[in-house]
DNA sequence: CTGGATCCTTGGCGATACTG
DNA sequence: CAGTATCGCCAAGGATCCAG
């Protein structure tokens, strides 16, 4: 069960928050929208500070949300690979100004 | 303590999200953004289904950061004023750009 | 290789009471 | 009014094992 922003007061952020708020979703976002198609291990290797157990929940929110695709191939060993849907690519605006705000102060949290 | 997103592979993304993924930050700042200044009881009227508790700790977080300022009128009863500090407004676009996305895909969750 | 199932620990967070 | 302090619960999340 995904955590649930129950906003009453019509904040729009909320219905944001509600798809990307997951602890590592928007990392996870970043790096489909950077390399477009990522493999499940692919993605480990990218976030190595994520166990496999959270990485797989977080991409199946993602899944559940439309905002992902997932392709099983059936070979063996079993591959499967990401990407960012159709409805997913909306979200780019959302990802790509973290994105620009996290270069751009890069300094005051490296810096700490 | 604040939660630490120790991410080693040079995720921009990581950066913003130090200073914005509180639970309840994003929409903090949005109601300020809104409103300029805000008194700790209005944004509580804001956010009813947060607890004192958590407000008091998310804008504690947020004024570490530099993100928000904080004017205490040492009156009685006291009274405290929160607005976007000059470096939180360079937030502006993220918190935007979720506004925007959350406008337009409001009908995604709420007809759910 | 890509997960799911299970067990177990930790700390996030609510409830409540207290203070200047 | 605007918080802080203390207690306690429960779910988020880690570790491990299992499976197709």
């Amino acid at each position: 069960m995904k955590e649930l922003y129950n906003c009453d007061v019509g904040c729009p952020i909320q219905n944001t928050l509600q798809v990307i708020s997951g602890k590592w979703k928007s990392v996870i976002l970043y790096h489909l929208f950077e390399f477009d198609v990522l493999r499940f291990s692919e993605l480990q290797a990218k976030l190595p500070y994520v166990t496999k157990r959270m990485l797989a929940r977080q991409l199946a929110e993602l899944e559940e949300d439309n905002i992902i695709n997932k392709k099983i191939y059936a070979t063996i060993p079993v591959k499967t690979e990401y990407s960012i849907s159709k409805f997913g690519k909306t979200l780019q605006p959302v990802i790509k100004s973290m994105e620009i705000w996290g270069t751009d102060y890069n300094d005051v949290y490296t810096s700490k």
